[in-house]
DNA sequence: GAAAAAACATACTAACTAGTATGTTTTTTC
DNA sequence: GAAAAAACATACTAGTTAGTATGTTTTTTC
């Protein structure tokens, strides 16, 4: 049971480069077979169907991702603004994965699947919300360690940025490239500053 | 010439309501002329395909709610900040054409369609274009009449903006409920007052 | 190494898709 | 009020879609 499971995650792979790239419902289940060079059976062996994949996509790609590139680098010591600067930055303008043209696969599959599919739904409020609980802890901890001004509202600011980005992220597709990000990189900076223990 | 007009403009009005809805994509031309009442004759004499009716809701339809709603509010007398608030805040708390759980048309069509199809994103950056010359003329304004901050770059904060407005809309689809806008709008709130002559 | 189960492959279906070809009705023009 | 053009309606096509039914091959188990 070993090959079997390569199969499944390179099904899985592909499919999630395709989604990301084309849709989720424009990408179709031939699609899909026909870049992993596999067919019908194979498919429908592994996922009971299309959303059922979808979900494993989100809970089995993007989930560990998502720890990775976007919740582990607010966990470290130091001032958490700076941090926050620095991962923005980084997931905007060095991240090989997420390509401008393209936006952000999480907040693509937000707006397509939103309000439609409850399990969507669940599986990408969990994703959002441990970005969320990630970022607010950051901030608190930097409230502690004289980093952050103590009026702040984490919560608020966390709820403000997450929303830039996932804005900008749609802003970037629009213009097809990375300058369009660095208008809100330098403003980011300087809201960013507000926070801070003068 | 006048029956021909409203039935046209009833296609549009309907074509665009279940877009806002299901998506572009997922809207086939059958959904549309079954809830318009007319029939396929009657959609291909008066668009010369799909897409080109998709140009047509948003120069048509989308422009001149964007002029009304989004423009006009900023071209007030006063200060440019407290407009800039009170936008927003009417957009996602008491607008009623704009829905919560299916977030802005504007910023939906640019995720479906952004960097697919050239006509699509030349009308939407125009559609974003006009927002954004509105926003940041108000702000330069602002500057000379001394309400905002000379240091203040009217584009950065532009950009900053409009990506959470674009940002938060996606979120509010998530949580489905309009509480998901205000944490955004308090933060807003006390990001434009850094921006104040003090 | 044979039986059993797992991991596929092939060939289909029924529903839906954008678009067309060819009608008929309604309106306008003179 | 008849000819002409505009405004539709009907019936189709060819392609695509998710999903199924039924195969065959490969791997595991004993």
């Amino acid at each position: 049971m070993k090959k079997a499971e390569a199969t499944r995650l390179s099904m899985l792979k592909m499919a999630f480069e395709l989604i990301y790239v084309k849709g989720y419902r424009t990408t179709s289940i031939d699609d899909i077979i026909a870049t992993t060079h596999v067919t019908k059976g194979a498919f429908y062996y592994h996922f009971k169907n299309k959303d059922e994949m979808g979900i494993a996509i989100i809970s089995e790609l993007l989930k560990p991702t998502l720890v990775e590139s976007f919740i582990q680098p607010l966990q470290q010591e130091g001032n958490p603004l700076d941090a926050i600067y620095e991962l923005i930055n980084d997931l905007l303008m060095n991240n090989e994965f997420l390509k401008v043209e393209y936006g952000c696969p999480a907040s693509n599959l937000t707006q397509e699947m939103g309000s439609w599919n409850i399990d969507f739904n669940n599986a990408l409020t969990e994703l959002t919300q441990q970005w969320t609980h990630a970022m607010t802890a950051s901030i608190e901890k930097g409230k502690e360690t004289g980093f952050v001004r103590q009026d702040v509202n984490a919560k608020q600011v966390t709820m403000f940025i997450m929303s830039g980005y996932w804005g900008i992220r749609n802003f970037g597709k629009l213009e097809n490239s990375k300058e369009a990000y660095l208008p809100f990189l330098n403003e980011l900076k300087n809201y960013l500053d507000t926070l801070r223990v003068s």
